[in-house]
DNA sequence: CTTTGTTTGTGAAACCTTTCACAAGGGCGG
DNA sequence: CCGCCCTTGTGAAAGGTTTCACAAACAAAG
């Protein structure tokens, strides 16, 4: 088993440990991989290679167990502790992420808040203080951080990261519509709306220029 | 040239483009597919590929020409034009999208938004009027907007992704961390913050691993 | 006009991911 | 205990994407 996990794996592993957990609270013991398919819309198959990476975790005949699988999903993502944000940038999506429960709820603390806006600095936003650049270093290591988010303007956007990366961060999640290159080992997870709606505006397209010709 | 075209590429072409756009306003008039592969990781014979999945867009020893390639990725993409969109949920996510102006500026206009908050309707959100949910028909029909964007919470989301079908949008952005199936042939795709930030904690927890067994 | 530089466009090879298909294993009823 | 049925775990096959490597094409200089 286990060699390099492909990223399309681990993102299926996060959405089987979601129905997971719904399935636990809805007291449901066993489940079969077909049935852990469906949500995600891949195959029983693909269920069963993605988890065999890891170990042998189903009961042949029987399936898997809900309490015995949520555990060994949470262990093998890291989810069975909770990580610390420092977030950088608090902007329009600065703000919504810091008023965004879900994070918290899912074990993602925003520890820190960081702007250059002096106006900002000082004040609270959602209960959390707004510190100056200045003190990015300091602080995450005061409050421990181990995830960075980007949320600035572009033009700053590779400064910010390679400066959170030098304060120690272990991963960055980038909001800016800038293709961050990783170095040192910190993994780099760009957040491009603008990149999708590009995407969907070309299948759009292309749908249209089928349509079209058809006709 | 021309099957079907993986959604890596399309990503591609969309980082491309960016670059593309950079460089007309830097008045550069001809670039190699390996300057182009740069900022977005990719390599030379990558972007090669890419583009000749539409045709022949380069000369032979002198590279594109940065505006020719340009119109050409704009049609490629669909963003010629520019694309009307539907918000619904007028929450923090839908709220700093509205105010986000990275959106407008790249051809993306939110010309209508939705929320079941009667403290929200009627009032307006960044210029734009709050309709409530029982009038998106009509609205988006008035409108003519062609993607929806899913900000509600994940309970309804489903819901909502199927009354903006039905209403006659092209396409689904969608905020919500749950995984939306396609039907009709109108593509969705999901931003969820959440399932990047685990993927993230799974590279950190394997780094973990990695180096605590080293040791 | 010919030679030299460079860079494209593209089959073929390498690599990676998904799907198939089935033997092995386990529960359950009789 | 036996036989039946169900579901896993996994090699092998299929399908897809990326990289390689080179002939073809063009510009520029002599």
């Amino acid at each position: 088993m286990s060699g390099r996990i492909s990223d399309s794996t681990v993102r299926r592993l996060s959405l089987y440990l979601r129905m997971l957990r719904d399935l636990e609270r809805a007291g449901v013991e066993f489940v079969s991989s077909s049935q852990l398919a469906e949500p995600s819309g891949a195959t029983s198959a693909q269920v069963r290679k993605d988890l065999s990476h890891f170990g042998s975790f189903g009961k042949r005949g029987r399936g898997y167990s809900v309490d015995g699988l949520v555990r060994a999903l949470e262990n093998i993502l890291g989810l069975s502790r909770s990580w610390r944000l420092a977030l950088v940038g608090v902007g329009k999506i600065g703000s919504a992420l810091l008023g965004y429960g879900g994070l918290a709820a899912r074990g993602f603390d925003v520890v820190a808040a960081f702007d250059v806006d002096e106006a900002k600095i000082g004040t609270r936003a959602h209960g959390l203080r707004i510190h100056p650049m200045r003190e990015l270093r300091p602080v995450i290591a005061e409050y421990g951080a181990e995830i960075g988010v980007v949320a600035t303007p572009t033009e700053v956007a590779a400064e910010v990261a390679a400066e959170l990366e030098r304060a120690g961060v272990g991963a960055i999640l980038n909001f800016a519509p800038i293709e961050l290159s990783e170095v040192n080992g910190v993994p780099i997870r760009t957040v491009d709306i603008v990149l999708e709606l590009e995407g969907l505006s070309y299948l759009m397209s292309e749908a249209g220029r089928r349509t079209g010709s058809d006709a």
